[in-house]
DNA sequence: CTGAAAGCGCTTACAG
DNA sequence: CTGAAAGCGCTTACAG
């Protein structure tokens, strides 16, 4: 069970081993009979390519790195599942880290990548700080940023248009006649979060309706943090009828909320949220969403990265905006409807 | 920016590039002046080292394979994310790959992770054939199997004890009173679902009631196969009054069929689900389940497979065997308790 | 149509 | 206390 390598191919079909480099990349003309030869003696001894050597030979791994704050939540789940399939559909695997909230660690991840040798890294930011990214550039690895925008010249990005869509979500629940409308906010530092909510003032303030900051409240972007946050909401003096939430997790957690305090959805409570996870479609009454286009998201940033990494190094870097869609479900109606 | 090489540390720093590799490595003496001179050359020249130069020459990678049937799936995003942490601290970085119920897809992981010499590889296995593991076992990667038994002698495996689990999971509803107690399964094929219903049986049993197999339903570990058994199940003939379901994404969609079909939980209907995912404490009302020791299951795997790595290659598998806990919430009530 | 040889960037005996 | 050199397993000009 020792180690077979082309050079026990070539002793074994009696040719050279630039030959049996040839005839395993098909990179130039083989007489079919030698090729036959060494295709035999391939198999003969289940010879296995060793990519680490030719990772080394040529400079490239077909490796990629992908950051997530943390691929426990749904919502990155979903993403890096598709980056992935479409990745190893392109030839790349990728290797997956969690940044969580350190910037140690996330650090330490870049590093550990930028030895690694890989092509590109693919990078959802969390907080903390993001000028690590610079050894990326430094070292001529291709970044593309995804979801949540980070102030970086050399950097692809592609994201949400988020601020439309916080304002869809919010006319939404305008058009069916709501006029104290909270809104649960994630981490205000993420463009995701802050931008929502300009789309969602930018609604109101069409409507005449004048912004109660009482009823924006930031919260973690998790089940519990909708729960608590909503609870605290429904105990405040303000008393909103509908909620714009912005994501779907911590609305699960606001209807669990609304609920406990003996309230029906949507008869007493509207409630939007946001992402269209799994999930969502599927909870007591199926919620009212925007929908991520996690399909396409993945596959822009897979396929900018990979034209970045196969030489289009055009010095204008790209922004790509992606329009997301309200999905109308059962837990927003008329105000008034009770 | 072109690629600085140790060559370059040592031209800079007036050494050898052996002496740059030994300062770097610290891997032997080396007058502190030398050192010096190295390390501020190192810094100088932002040197970053080449791990694939480095693995071709040690054979070692430092990076494992991670093989599950889908990431996107709560459950094996947790425990992904799990092993994704603590193989980081112990200095392995890792290769997410999904075979979904493919097993040509897992075929072409397997032969990758080969190629890219990974250290070693954690497999979740989906169902279609294992075989493809023998390679692995060929080139002397250790593999060790997690969650799914396999048979296949020559991996470790930690598992949990099913049997009990399910056993624990049904005794608590018949302590309950129920008598009537439906089961919703995962695919027959795999062992983590095949067992917990043995489990189911042997409670049943236990308390002189007969198995129905009109009661036992199978399904797909997923929340609309939650949903369209239980509908199924509350249509038949045979009226359950309670309902253990083998994973709490499947649980989550049988309460939404229960509740559509106007009854209430756990006044009408008891209700136990299996793994408690994070979602699970905030369902309405909060799932009782049995808890999968996720950190457990997580440490254990890594620990097993890194000392296979580090060469512990005794011939004698192990198979560890994990106990999981019953979590009781507010889905389970006495039967009468209308 | 095929081979001999250099070299990718490291580590590590061997030698002094 | 430090260096010269071999070699990990490949790819790819160069040569014939």
């Amino acid at each position: 069970m020792e180690k077979v390598t082309m050079k026990d191919v070539a002793k074994e079909a009696g040719v050279s081993y630039t030959t049996v480099s040839h005839v395993i990349n098909g990179t130039r003309f083989v007489k079919p009979e030698t090729e036959k030869r060494v295709q035999d003696a391939l198999e003969k001894l289940d010879y296995r390519p060793n990519s680490v050597a030719r990772s080394l030979r040529i400079g490239s791994t077909k490796t990629i790195g992908l950051i997530v704050p943390d691929a426990s939540n749904l919502f990155f789940a979903e993403i890096s599942r598709k980056i992935e399939d479409l990745g190893f559909k392109l030839g790349y695997s990728v290797i997956l880290g969690n940044s969580d909230n350190d910037s140690k660690k996330q650090t330490n991840y870049i590093n550990t990548l930028i030895a690694k040798q890989v092509d590109g890294v693919i990078f959802i930011a969390t907080g903390g700080d993001v000028e690590v990214l610079e050894s990326l550039h430094k070292n001529n690895i291709p970044v593309v940023i995804a979801d949540r925008d980070v102030p970086l010249e050399f950097a692809d990005v592609v994201l949400l248009d988020n601020e439309t869509a916080g304002y869809e979500a919010t006319k939404h629940l305008l058009d069916l006649g709501h006029k104290c409308i909270a809104c649960i906010t994630g981490p205000n530092y993420l463009s995701s979060s802050s931008k929502r909510v300009i789309g969602y003032k930018r609604a109101l303030k069409e409507f005449g309706i004048p912004v109660n900051p009482e009823l924006v409240r930031s919260s973690n972007f998790r089940f519990d943090g909708g729960m608590s946050t909503m609870t605290d909401l429904l105990e405040s003096d303000c008393k909103p009828t509908a909620v714009f939430v912005l994501n779907d997790m911590m609305a699960i957690g606001a209807m669990a909320a609304i609920r406990k305090a003996g309230m029906s959805i949507p008869e007493d409570f509207s409630i939007v949220g946001f992402d269209d996870i799994e999930l969502s479609s599927i909870t007591t009454p199926p919620l009212t969403t925007i929908a991520q286009p996690f399909d396409n998201l993945a596959k822009q940033t897979i396929e900018l990265l990979v034209g970045r990494i196969q030489g289009d190094c055009g010095d204008d870097h790209k922004r790509i905006i992606l329009s997301a869609e309200l999905i109308e479900r059962e837990s927003t109606s008329e105000k008034g409807n009770r």
